[in-house]
Formats: C-alpha cells, sequence, structure tokens
DNA sequence: TCCCTCGCATTACATAAAGTTATGGATTGC
DNA sequence: GCAATCCATAACTTTATGTAATGCGAGGGA
C-alpha cells in the first residue's frame, strides 16, 4: 500500500484538478481560495515531480497534455468519491443526538419525558447512554451530558442547572405499617453506595438536617434505582432526590415522610461539549431538555 | 466541486487509512515515516474536524468507529485509483522518448536512422518533434534535443557533438548542363533564408572561402529540406551540409562541386535536459545517437 | 506600429501545517 | 509491584504552502 509513498502532494493534485476544470490557473485560484502564484507554483512541483508536464502554456491559455486528462479524471472522481462519503458520514450523525446522564436520571427523568421530546422534534434521534461514571464531553460522542455536580466544568458548556431537595420517602404500604411520628432508630433504611462527593448519604442527611439519629441501613444498594425500586416494594426508607421521584410521588407509589425538604448544595446540569463541534440538533434538544428541566 | 471546501485535510485522511489497515498508531506511523506522535495528533485533528470519532481508544488497542470504517473503505479505494492511475501515466511515458531537431536534420539524418534504432531498441518508442525554432528543453516535454550551434547551452546537458563541413552540391544532370570548370555567376544557386546565427548563406560561403563571387540565388527557401530538394531535381547548386546530404551523395542523387569541404564553426549537439527529470531510455538514446553521430 | 491587457512564471519572505522530542497516563501480564 | 506497551499532549522545530511584488510575452485594438 503505502499510499504515502506512491502519491505526490495531495495539495497539488487537488490543485490540478481544479485547473484542469477550469482550463486555467487563475479562475482555479478563485475557486481554491488561493493567489494564481501558489496555483502557478503547485503545477510546477508536480510536473517536476511527476517529470511530465501536466500543461502546454499559451499565450493567455493553457491546454491539458494527455497525460493530464487521464489523471484528472481518476482525480476528479476520487475526490468526489471521498467528499461524497465524509458528507454521508456527517449527515448521518447530524440527527442523532446521543445524551449522557446518569442511570438513575435516565430512568426517572429522561425516558418518561423522550416520548414528548419525540412528538416535538420528530426528525431527531436520540441515543442514549447511561452510566453513573462521569460522562466525558471532550471524547466527541457525547452531544448532551446532564450532570449532578457543581462548576466548573473545563469540558462543558452549561446550557442550564435545576437544584433539587432530598426528603425520605417510603411507599404508602410501609409509611401504613411503621409507627406513625418522626423517623426513629427503628425505622428500615435503605442506602445507596455511591462514592462520589455529590451523593448525600443518610448519616450525611441526618447531620446535615441537625437529626440526632443513629441510621443504620439494613438494605444497600449500588444503583439508585434499585434503592428506590426497593422502597416501592415497601422494603424501607430511601432517600429521595426530589426531580427523580417526582413521578412516583404523584403517582402515590411513594410518599414523602416530611414536609421540609432539604436543598442539596448540587445541581443539575445540561451540558454541551466546550471542545468538540457541536450539532445543530443537540443544541436545540439541549435547549428542550433545559426547559422541561427548569419547569 | 470545490473539494478544498468540502475535504478535511489530506494528510490526515491518509493516515487515518493507514492507522485503520494496521489498526494501529505506531504501526501506521511506521509504515507513514512519521512518528506515533504525528499520527496521534493528525487523527485527532481529524476527528476534531469531522465532530465524530473514528477510534474508540483501548489499552493497546484501538477499534475503529462504523464511520471510520465507512470512510477508511472509500479512502483506500480513492488512494489506490489515484496511485495506479499516477504510475500508469508515469510508466506509459517511462518508454517513450521524444527528439527534438530541426526539421532539416530531421528529415535527412534522423528518419533515415530510426529504422536500425528501432531495431536495437525494440522496447522503446520513439516521437519525433521537428521544428526549425530552438527546442525548449526546460519544459519537460522533449527528452533529446540535437540542436545546431555553439555552446553554453544552459538547459541542456551535452552527450556528444560533432561538427560538418559545406559543400556546394548539384544534381548530376545540372552537372552535365552547366559548363566545367569552376563556380561562376552565370550558375544557378538555390538560397534557404535562415534568419539564424548559425546560418550559412551562399554571400557567407563565397566570402569565407574567398571568392570572388557575386552570387544572387535564383531560388529561395525557407525550408532547407526544400532547397536540397530543388537541388536533386536538377534547379541549380545549393550549399550542403555533409552529414545531412551524405546520404544523397552516396545514392548519387547529389554531387559536390568541389572537393575542398569548408568547416563549419558550429557543430551538432546531442543533448539532454539540465534540469528537469531524465527518463533512462532516453539517456539510452541519446548515447545510441550520439554514437551514431559522432561514427 | 505601438501600447495595453491578461495570464502564467518566479523570487524572497511569511506563516500555517506537519513533524519531533520528551514526557505522562493507563492497563495488562509476569 | 514492576515493566512493557501504546496512545496523548505540550513545547519546539521543520517543511510545505501561500503571498506580494514583479517580470515576461503574446495578442488585440487604436
Amino acid at each position: 500500500m503505502n499510499f504515502r509513498r506512491r502519491i505526490p502532494s495531495l495539495t497539488a493534485l487537488m490543485t490540478l484538478e481544479a485547473v484542469l476544470r477550469h482550463r486555467s490557473f487563475t479562475a482555479a485560484a478563485a475557486e481554491l481560495g488561493v493567489t494564481q502564484a501558489a496555483v502557478s507554483r503547485q503545477i510546477a512541483t508536480l510536473e517536476e515531480e511527476l517529470g511530465l508536464p501536466m500543461f502546454v502554456r499559451k499565450h493567455r491559455a493553457i491546454e491539458p497534455t494527455a497525460e493530464c486528462l487521464t489523471l484528472g479524471t481518476t482525480l476528479a472522481q476520487s475526490f468526489a468519491n471521498i467528499a461524497d462519503t465524509i458528507e454521508a458520514v456527517r449527515s448521518s450523525q447530524q440527527n442523532v443526538v446521543t445524551i449522557g446522564a446518569t442511570v438513575a436520571f435516565s430512568s426517572f427523568w429522561l425516558l418518561p419525558r423522550l416520548a414528548e421530546f419525540r412528538r416535538e422534534n420528530a426528525g431527531v434521534q436520540i441515543r442514549v447512554v447511561s452510566q453513573d461514571a462521569r460522562i466525558d464531553l471532550d471524547a466527541g460522542d457525547i452531544d448532551i451530558a446532564i450532570r449532578y455536580g457543581r462548576p466548573p466544568f473545563a469540558d462543558a458548556k452549561v446550557v442550564a442547572s435545576q437544584e433539587d431537595f432530598v426528603v425520605p420517602v417510603c411507599s404508602p404500604d410501609y409509611l401504613h405499617r411503621r409507627p406513625s411520628g418522626n423517623l426513629s432508630e427503628t425505622d428500615e433504611f435503605i442506602e445507596t453506595d455511591v462514592h462520589d462527593r455529590s451523593w448525600l448519604s443518610w448519616p450525611q442527611w441526618a447531620e446535615e438536617t441537625g437529626r440526632a439519629l443513629r441510621i443504620r441501613p439494613h438494605l444497600r444498594f449500588n444503583h439508585y434505582t434499585e434503592a428506590i425500586a426497593a422502597a416501592r416494594a415497601g422494603q424501607g426508607i430511601a432517600l429521595g432526590w426530589r426531580l427523580l421521584v417526582q413521578t412516583f410521588l404523584d403517582d402515590g407509589t411513594l410518599v414523602a415522610l416530611e414536609v421540609a425538604e432539604m436543598p442539596t448544595e448540587d445541581r443539575y446540569y445540561v451540558l454541551l461539549p466546550a471542545r468538540t463541534r457541536r450539532k445543530p440538533a443537540a443544541e436545540h434538544a439541549a435547549n428542550w431538555l433545559a426547559n422541561a428541566l427548569t419547569r
């Protein structure tokens, strides 16, 4: 193979193709956005490299040699194929918007709203990448990230942010079974093990709300979705991030155990990549998400 | 069209094709003759330009994305077409040797010897460009020039040179019809109008040979081939460049009117281009011509 | 016949693109 | 735990490409 060794300067070849099509150095220069001198230089260099004239210079005119016609035909076809493929690859991705979020956010907030998004944006495909590890916006494969945390985010441009509140939640059944009144150490607590600074565990909640409770969770999960599923199944009390569990509070599968909700220090952010090319469709979707998140 | 606007860096695309084929930045770098860092840079730049990842980076391995596979297929095909065409254009010309000479030299000396050349060099095609205007070796379309004149030749490398002699010649029929003895003003002279310093006209010949003859040509031609044809047709006396008219002297269609031949100051030179690429076949042919000319 | 125009050629210089060296990070196997 | 391997990155260097200025020559028009 080794095309690098077999092919002269591709810049010169692209110049040749343009000159041949225009039958003019000056006109080709205009299309290429360079000076006539640059074109003259590239053609001369190519002729020297090939050891063959490409054009017969006449007064105010050039005539391509037979070799130039042969080569130019191949070049035109090849460059067209390359350009077409590049455009196809680009456009095939233009209307696919990849959204990255945590598993919990994806499950509880994003997926229930995708139907509405799709109704309002018929031409856009959504791809969801859910992972609890941090979404890397610099890699270029994620168009929008929804991140829970605190700025600054070096890899991101912030479109919108939304605070949240934390409140203990449980199922109506569990509420009925437990003694009425404040939370106590006899309650059954469900904990999510997340090793992230922005996460709130039961002991931290107790401390930050000034409770003299020694909470020992009897169920522990590594995904928040599982913790909430357990709570809805009546197996105890979980900490509820209001934005995430709102649908369950609305449909009655969960109830809040207290009226006062503790505001979180961290917020949800709708983020676009700071450093990679952004698709128009992604910017549009980000705006839609921002509106939905903040209303 | 405007491929320059539609296509990103062709260097990067060529790098992509190599990386994809090798499935390795490091191996591609070796083939391309650059460092791994250069390859890493080119791929990163291309990914940013396209707004799409081309490779998923794994440990000690990379995996091409679907887009990379699509694009790489087109690139491999296109670069192969370009490379093949370039090689075809180059090789189709490697064994075509273009010889430039004056019309007279071409007609009288070169053409009669081409059959012999072809017999000894079956694989070489000869193309003859005959013109009385000076042959431009810098243009790159002439492989060998045979020039009559004096050095230095800035555009040429001298392979061989051969002096010549000038002698008045006429047909046997004209010789029979004229009075015997020296040339006189009653003879009919055939002149060639060539406005070139190296050319010898009848008055110059008379002066340089010390003849007290006032020669008024009764026939004038602008091509020497015509002057010689007229002489052979019995229409008078022309100046004969021995090398050119030797075949006619040999076959008896022309006779020399004097025994003494005047040496010319100018010589025939077999010349190769000084500044453009020389084909091996052209150098070989030049050596053959040099031998033929000087023997 | 002379002058002007037009379009390619060339040169010295500038800069953008490409490449290098040195170093870092991360994973895997021994 | 350490070494090897392979991609990433940054500061610096080199090369390829482009520019501005100028020249040349042929052809057309006055």
